[in-house]
DNA sequence: ACACTTGCCGAAACCGTTTTCGGAATAAAT
DNA sequence: ATTTATTCCGAAAACGGTTTCGGCAAGTGT
């Protein structure tokens, strides 16, 4: 068991620089300025030292280089384990796009967790004090977010995913819900519909907050009028999203369309629309927005927004990392757009709000005889 | 919005050894020695010491420790990203057990993505190599897995979530999917059940040829006769349960009863049953295993046996921190057990074997005239 | 021929800790 | 009273890199 594995992963006897050096003949400082593109050192010897480099397998110890430079290379990012499911799906994709960015430039990702606001502030603290990390990642962005404000006051390095309502000026990178939902709306009336539902996440939460103004915006240009029953707040799980499409539904007018903020409430909504007796795609239309997988295998399938979570980790590491190496901020701002998948959960009404109604007051006398 | 709050996270002029040194009219050596608890500096001016550290809010750079004690206080957890969407719900909780138990510690957690099993070895590579990381979580455990070898030879620390086939020692903790499955066997005989199928999950995975242990022995035990047809394997997905539990139910003598090795292959499962006109937990019984949140949704909610993931992080965090502080290897080593939480899943038989068969042969016929 | 750049590298200081070693002061033993 | 232990701390050398500074050689301009 205790073989010699061709593809060792050497730990004791580290080649070090100055064993790098004494093998070309040169000093510790030239090998280290040469590994890091100084210009006061010869391309012939930067190749040499490259080369040789390559050949002893030398790769600097971060620690080392940190003490001297004040950077470890590494990104850090707290995750918010108190709220449940809602993250999950976006998990796995998120952490690959960062640490996959990050690794190439052979930086890392350091992940921590907090369960309260203190608790992530204290996690920010310690990683910085000890210097374990040289800037953060910040998801689930609030409107009113202070984490921006201590971060930026105390000078580290951040990006958002997702913006925040304070004026102050940082980095972010961002996918555009409002344009998306606001295209959604603009959808669904073009396939007919005139009385639709929106069922938002927690509006304290930054992305339901734009995502209601594409609400509205898409009211506003469709010639709509908004109506307040329409609009419901705060639903982030499944569970959430069946009562309030229950809740739409029975309503004395009830939408013919829904918007979801989010698609696992729109899989809850798929209950509810069956347990009332009617199908989705056809009685009621739905469309989402995340890009679940489940969402696909639901039937009808979900009409949804797409968004490239991957892409988000990869851009937000990158965009961090050049923050830290000086990058002004000005440059480091980015929206992108969902992309709207069609599939079968959105189509022409097959019944108007008041066919929808008797159909449903209906259905409940049904059951209140039983 | 420069203001200087309260809390603040200081970057700027952190505090040093030196400056704590001088405050206290000692050396820095002092200081480190007091703050380390070595033998030789007095009680009393350890207390004062860190009295002093913590009004002055020191804490020590640990990238400048790691230079000199080899110790960089963080874990290392590569993740596959390539297969499946099994993972996701166990990561959060996985994630902030690891996290929670090393943060408590003052160590950190570092994650890596991998796609291939060559990726993954270049990422192990790269992290010991520029010192990221003191040791490594290795998940989904093959039956045959060669990171165990390496990781071995090459000395480097490292703890298993589950087991593995090679007689090398090392460090794990698990939780014992056979002695769970065995009696899921058991609880599913006693309530009358004679003929018991099992859908497994890939069986170059320890875990899922553990459980097919477990599912023999419980035959065993209970008198009954293996029957190869009721073993299918390579079952991960929802739908993969589904197709797998079809199979199982449209043999000619249909078990009564399923096991599964995967709670969300079991969920598939779930639609098989309903598209055969059948309802689980009565027609059929069914248990699952990892007791993920969308059983106890189902309908009805799905007996199972319930993994504390958050625990196992927490352990594997700390045994690997212990293991690296020099801890011997034959200490660390833990096994856990699974909780049976019976649900509306699994009740007596209604139907016998052959009553089913009758049944769904009928309802194929049905639909073949259709 | 001279001074003056310029290109290139070595020497040494430095980063913030830990750890080793020796020595002063005090206590215990003779 | 002297030696012998003990206790406790300071001085200095690491750790493995980076960065500053100065200087030698070769090339340039006059």
């Amino acid at each position: 068991m205790v073989s010699t594995h061709p593809k060792n992963i050497q730990l004791k006897h580290r080649v070090k620089i100055v064993d790098l050096a004494q093998s070309l003949n040169l000093s510790k400082g030239t090998i280290s300025r040469a590994l890091n593109d100084y210009s006061d050192i010869s391309d012939s010897t930067k190749l040499r030292v490259r080369k040789q480099a390559k050949i002893m397998g030398y790769i600097p110890l971060s620690s080392a280089q940190a003490i001297k430079t004040g950077r470890v290379r590494a990104l850090g990012l707290v995750l918010r384990v108190d709220s449940h499911d809602s993250h999950h799906a976006f998990l796995t994709d998120f952490l690959d796009g960062v640490s996959r960015s990050a690794g190439t430039r052979n930086w890392t990702l350091t992940v921590a967790t907090a369960t309260s606001d203190e608790d992530e502030l204290q996690t920010f603290r310690r990683l910085v004090a000890e210097r374990k990390v040289d800037g953060f990642i910040i998801t689930r962005c609030l409107v009113n977010d202070i984490r921006v404000g201590l971060l930026h006051d105390a000078q580290i390095p951040f990006v958002l995913y997702g913006r925040t309502n304070l004026d102050a000026d940082y980095s972010y990178f961002d996918i555009s819900g409002e344009t998306a939902i606001e295209s959604a709306v603009c959808r669904l009336v073009a396939l007919g519909h005139k009385n639709i539902g929106f069922i938002n996440g927690p509006e304290d939460l930054n992305f339901a907050q734009m995502r209601k103004n594409g609400y509205l915006a898409g009211l506003e240009t469709s010639g709509l009028a908004q109506n307040s029953s329409y609009i419901v707040s705060d639903v982030l799980t499944r569970e959430q999203g069946q009562m309030a499409t229950q809740a739409l539904l029975t309503l004395p007018t009830p939408p013919t369309a829904i918007i979801f903020s989010l698609d696992m409430a729109a899989l809850g909504g798929y209950r509810a629309v069956e347990k009332l007796g009617l199908s989705v795609g056809k009685d009621v239309s739905f469309i989402g927005y995340d890009g679940i997988s489940q969402g696909v295998y639901a039937t009808p399938a979900l009409s949804t927004f797409e968004v490239d979570t991957r892409q988000a980790g990869e851009r937000l590491a990158t965009m961090l990392i050049d923050q830290i190496r000086g990058e002004p901020l000005e440059k480091l701002n980015e929206i992108q757009h969902a992309k709207f998948t069609p599939r079968g959960s959105s189509n022409p009404p097959q019944k108007t709000s008041e066919q929808l109604a008797e159909f449903i007051s209906g259905k409940h006398n049904e059951r209140e005889t039983l």
